[in-house]
DNA sequence: GGGAATTGACTCTTGGGTAATTTACCGTAG
DNA sequence: CTACGGTAAATTACCCAAGAGTCAATTCCC
């Protein structure tokens, strides 16, 4: 065993780079979606992947260097996921197709989402211009759907952007939930969300809901 | 003028400590609320304020001490408003009753909002605690409401916790957004969501609305 | 002159970032 | 098949800035 063993000296533990940067990235991505990005620290994530602060400033060169590796994989995944759910055909199912398309593509890592739309991101930073990236990507594709939605009942060009905002916060929401109950599998989420969809319809005359 | 100028040095300015007090909650909720728990800092709210940081601390005892007298004084005018609200007749109607109500409320200040659903709090954090206080409150008197949106609809006990997060958070985004379109009066925020909530109960038979 | 109001100038901790150094792997010359 | 030197992999021990929190002193009002 003392072949290949140099705990906490220096030196190469024969480990390539390729490698550590997945295992730098899994963890990392854990710790700026789970804490955020404003209490995730280098310091900490260095530690938790059991590799030196050095080691990572020389793979990603600076902290919000290895936040926007961590932001790019994860977009990247989720930007495919959604666009293959866009070209489920029915307009009226593609709401629900993307819900369940983002339910399977977490499959329970709810940080990649949380990684996207962190909201402890402060607002002009670089960090944020990056996360920015894909949200407009994925906005670009719900925005759409939001406009088909909207058409038969207003003509106020400013709703759109509300209401595009509320949709993708309500995907925010729910996969937060999701953090919290991880019992949930992704069909039970795809079924819950279902359900709420068709209750927008259906429920009783008496005009605005009793939602307050 | 030099009577009573005292600038840059120490010594008394003669403002009695309730007003100054008041000024700096002020100061700190605009601080607090727009930037964020994580991303204020008190050096910046002593600066902005024309006071300097140990006069902070003996008058609130600690960042903490001033966050929480910043989310009291805007969790209690807020839980008074809509409260008011709730009061209003008609089950359907009262969705509504309580967004005029918050908008109105706040009617610009969106920071009040902001402070008590700051996202960048830390989930564990006693100021978190503090703020939680007053969501529960709101969230009391909007569980009511949520349920009986629901009852028609659902069986699913969990159902109702998803939906009333839902709820708040489609506040919290509605508010967010105002923040950004500040020509936007109380009045026409109240108008724009009755749009939306009556969308809601509206839109054309094929179910699920394509909000993808 | 006593107490309230107020501050400059500290300390201490945390966290990002860097310099210099060490260890192991690997291809090649003898 | 061994010696060796170059390079990739890693680390320890720093520096530096920012921000929370504290002490003792100061100025003014009553």
């Amino acid at each position: 065993m003392t072949s290949t063993s140099n705990a906490g000296r220096a030196g190469t533990k024969g480990v390539p780079r390729e490698e550590r940067e997945r295992q730098i990235l899994d963890i990392a991505t854990v710790e700026f979606g789970s804490r955020g990005y404003a209490y995730a620290s280098l310091s900490g994530i260095a530690a938790t992947a059991g590799v030196s602060k050095p080691l990572i400033y020389t793979y990603f060169g600076s902290r919000d260097g290895l936040h926007a590796a961590c932001v790019h994989r994860a977009g990247t995944r989720l930007v495919e996921a959604v666009a293959a759910a866009q070209r489920v055909p029915g307009v009226a199912n593609r709401a629900l197709a993307t819900l369940s398309a983002i339910f399977h593509a977490l499959d329970g890592d709810t940080e990649n989402w949380k990684l996207i739309y962190d909201s402890t991101l402060p607002p002009e930073s670089d960090a944020h211009a990056v996360a920015r990236t894909y949200q407009n990507a994925l906005n670009t594709m719900g925005s759409e759907g939001v406009a088909a939605a909207l058409a038969a009942t207003t003509t106020d060009p400013t709703d759109h952007s509300l209401l595009l905002a509320l949709w993708f916060n309500t995907i925010t929401t729910t996969i937060t939930w999701w953090t919290t109950h991880p019992t949930e599998t992704p069909e039970s989420m795809t079924t819950r969300s279902r359900r709420f969809l068709t209750a927008l319809q259906q429920s009783p005359p008496p005009s605005p809901p009793d939602i307050d």
